[in-house]
DNA sequence: ATTTATATACCTACCGGTAAGTACACCTAT
DNA sequence: ATAGGTGTACTTACCGGTAGGTATATAAAT
């Protein structure tokens, strides 16, 4: 393979990448139907037909920035599972991975988001609530663990799980939907860990 | 007043409602932009140019929605702050009252989650932080008076805020985006309790 | 020469919005 | 009692603009 073939190819995913980036930030900006494949290709620098050359259809590119949305947290989640220490360190690991992950994709992470809230809109049809499961069986896993090895109090691990979950959902979606979010991953570390002192045995403070 | 002029009163008002009965299911299912006048009229049974005579725009009936379903969730609000009680109770009150306002008005709930959550697509602006604020503040309040009582523990009452916000927000959620919910309403009491337990003083179980 | 990537020009269908008209109820003047 | 005027509620037909998508030509790469 010569340079030249090199740089050919290169070129070709530079447009199909700038394609995507504009595709994430408009659909994630303004929805599946408020954005034009016109505004897309106009802020990737090509022409229309460029798009359906690449990704065949409207459909075709919202499709695969949610297939590579997935993908990406699927990776992340996979790293921050199966970590070794105590249930209560695990999970400290865990929750904040998963906040740093939510940080570094935000505009991923909107996208999903907006897909899971927002109206359908036209959208093609996609698993939605894969991101969330993955997070949910990650977090009760250590909660069961907690429980059997006796750091945590006996009680109803989908209620454990649950609180959990919810506090580390609302701490997220802050960073979603305001320009100075209210808290940070130091509130939300303070946070968790006043759930855990609470679910702790051994908790006689 | 007659007969006949109490009758044309309520037709008017009877396809005034019906059009925003249909504007709020298909601006909730399929969002500002994914919406059109056509479909909306339809559904209502009307010729086009009506909704522009009762609401002078897309955007005229899409604002009244919204300042609709702010009004909804403000009074229920009110109503649920300035109970009487232990700090404990009034908490359960408050948080169970929401949730209950949330099943209650879930079309208004989901369309006002859309909003939160998804893209601008072209809406037109309105103040979206309200609701959400409302039910911070009143649970802000409660936490503050129930560590000032001792009845909870000396802590930051932000955090605890936000741990029991967290765990409200994703059991409404949950309502939002399933057809099978997998926690009802027994179970956010019982997951409230769990935070309230942990976060109580005198707890040393 | 062949294949791949891209541009120009165009298509049909649909968008939000509007002008003009109609039906009806009510009021006032004759 | 009747005619004319006014206002409200609604319809039909239409407007200019734009949506997603495509045929064809051209440029670039191999």
């Amino acid at each position: 393979m010569t340079e030249e073939a090199t740089a050919g190819a290169q070129a070709n995913q530079a447009v199909r990448e700038r394609l995507l980036a504009e595709g994430l930030r408009l659909f994630t900006s303004k929805g599946y139907a408020g954005t034009t494949v016109r505004e897309i290709v106009e802020a990737a620098g090509v022409t229309k037909p460029v798009l359906y050359y690449y990704f065949n259809s409207k459909e075709g590119i919202y499709l695969e920035l949610m297939e590579g949305a997935y993908t990406i947290f699927g990776e992340r989640m996979r790293e921050l599972v199966g970590k070794s220490g105590s249930a209560r360190d695990r999970m400290e690991i865990l929750c904040l991975g998963i906040f740093d992950a939510f940080l570094e994709f935000i505009d991923v992470a909107r996208l999903i988001y907006a897909i899971y809230f927002g109206p359908a809109q036209g959208a093609p049809q996609f698993e939605h609530d894969q991101a969330f499961d993955w997070m949910l069986d990650a977090v009760r896993t250590v909660v069961a663990e907690g429980i059997a090895s006796g750091e945590f109090r006996p009680g109803d691990p989908a209620d454990m799980t649950w609180v959990i979950i919810g506090c580390l959902n609302v701490c997220m979606e802050e960073q979603l939907c305001r320009n100075d979010p209210r808290i940070n991953r130091d509130d939300t570390k303070r946070m968790l860990a006043l759930i855990l002192d609470g679910i702790s045995r051994g908790d006689a403070k």
